[in-house]
DNA sequence: GAATAGATTGTCT
DNA sequence: GACAATCTATTCT
């Protein structure tokens, strides 16, 4: 299990530190799960594209500002999920917003949710994508990410999966926040260098 | 390959 | 009533 302390940490800290955890969703005794290829950090009242901008406290951001390693999942254009990451301590409303993950099990589970033309390295590319792969909807919100039915795990050596050296990791600007100024700018989308499953690549990965 | 439009609804002003 | 941390298909170039 992941320590506490692994999430209480600023998200653009904890950001990069997701890319190549595990995340895991078990429903109905069958396991679905994938690792982490893009992520999005979302830094507070000070960040004018979080949903938590000049301190934003309502009923759906509201799991923000609770403790670190809990899921925040909100709606998004009338038809897509997003689930983040908490991170920081209470009160403050830091987030990682998860973009994409690559298959690892239950491709079967996946292939039935997204469709028969969908390629498998697009089974989890781009936020929408993913939650409707591991089927995360509003019953997720507020879970606890470090133990339950939706958990991140530490990448396992025996399947073949090895944590992402900081040399694999691009950094780039946020995507859909230009409506956020100077803040869209900013380089706190971090995804792995040439992965075929993210969305919207960098262009020198 | 890039640009555009349409789908569709929870959330907040 | 406006808009959104998106995705897909379609229509350009």
């Amino acid at each position: 299990m992941l320590p506490a302390a692994f999430f209480a940490r600023p998200a653009l800290e904890l950001a990069p530190d997701l890319l190549g955890l595990v995340l895991l969703h078990e429903r109905d005794g069958l396991a679905v799960a994938g690792r982490i290829v893009e992520v999005e950090a979302y830094c507070g009242p000070n960040d004018l594209a979080a949903h938590s901008a000049g301190g934003r406290r309502t009923a759906r951001n509201e799991v923000m500002y609770g403790p670190a390693g809990r899921a925040y999942v909100y709606f998004i254009y009338g038809m897509h999920w997003c689930v983040n990451v908490v991170a920081a301590r209470r009160g403050v409303p830091e987030a990682v917003l998860l973009r994409a993950i690559e298959p690892v099990a239950g491709l079967e589970q996946m292939r039935a949710r997204r469709g028969p033309h969908v390629h498998d390295a697009s089974l989890g590319r781009g936020p929408g994508n993913l939650t409707r792969a591991l089927a995360i909807d509003r019953a997720q919100n507020d879970a606890d990410l470090r133990r339950g039915a939706l958990r991140l795990l530490r990448p396992s050596r025996r399947a073949g999966l090895a944590t992402p050296s900081t040399a694999d990791v691009v950094r780039s600007p946020r995507i859909g926040v230009a409506y956020a100024g100077e803040w869209a700018a900013r380089p706190w989308r971090f995804s792995l260098r040439g992965n075929a499953s993210v969305s919207h690549p960098p262009r020198d990965a």
